[in-house]
DNA sequence: CCGTCATTTCGATGGTTGTCAAACTGTGCA
DNA sequence: TGCACAGTTTGACAACCATCGAAATGACGG
C-alpha cells in the first residue's frame, strides 16, 4: 500500500461520522451474527445527525479508499468491510516492519 | 481511544505531508540504529517540498494527535514516535476486538 | 552579549470539505 | 404500470486546511 492509499485512508476515517460508520460495519462484521449479511444503509442512517445525501457521500468516500464496499442486496444497498485494507493498515501500524 | 482521538489520529495522517514525516520518524525507530537518538527537525525539512512554517505547523498537528513527541535536543529539536498511540492504532485494525 | 541558524507565529489566500435542500434515479411490490 | 421508498446528483455555502512570506522568538557558540 503505497503513500498516496494509505493516506487516502486516513483521509476517509478522519471525519467522526465517516469513522463512526467504519466502526459500526466493522462491529457487526466482527459480532459475527451473518457476518455475510452484511450492514444496510437504511439501517445506518439513523445512527448518524445527518441527512441522505451526506450519508451517500460518506459512504463514497469509505469505498474510494477501498475500506468497505457496497453491493445491491435486493431493496437495500448493504455493505461490507474490506478485509484487505483493515489488514493492510494493521500491517503499517503493527511495527518492525 | 475514543472516537474522537481516533479521528484526530486520522485526520493528522490524512495529509501527504505529515504521513511521510511519520513514516520517517517510525522508520528511522525501526532501523535501530540509535533509536533514542530520534530524528532531528532540520533533517527531515529537506525531505519535503514545503517550508519551514509549514513542516512546524505539521509536527504541531502530529504531536497533538499524540502521534510523536518532540523534545529540544541541544540545537535542534528532536521527535519519537509515540509507540502507546502507534499500538492503540494497531489494536483498533487488528480486528476480533 | 552578539550573530547565526532553528523554529514559531502571524496574516493572507486559494483550495478542500461537510452539510443541506431540492430534484433526480432506481428497485421492488401491488 | 405506477407508487413508495432507497439512494444519488447537483448546486450552494460556511467552515476548515495547506501553504506561503515576513517577521518574531529561541538556543548555542564564540
Amino acid at each position: 500500500m503505497n503513500d498516496s492509499e494509505l493516506s487516502q485512508v486516513f483521509k476517509a476515517l478522519s471525519n467522526p461520522n465517516r469513522l463512526r460508520l467504519y466502526r459500526e460495519i466493522m462491529q457487526r462484521q466482527e459480532h459475527g451474527l451473518a457476518a455475510e449479511q452484511g450492514c444496510a444503509l437504511a439501517e445506518l442512517l439513523p445512527l448518524l445527525k445527518i441527512g441522505a445525501p451526506t450519508l451517500s457521500h460518506h459512504m463514497k468516500e469509505l469505498v474510494n479508499a477501498n475500506l468497505v464496499q457496497v453491493v445491491q442486496k435486493g431493496r437495500y444497498k448493504t455493505c461490507y468491510l474490506n478485509e484487505f485494507t483493515r489488514k493492510a493498515v494493521a500491517t503499517f501500524f503493527a511495527g518492525l516492519q
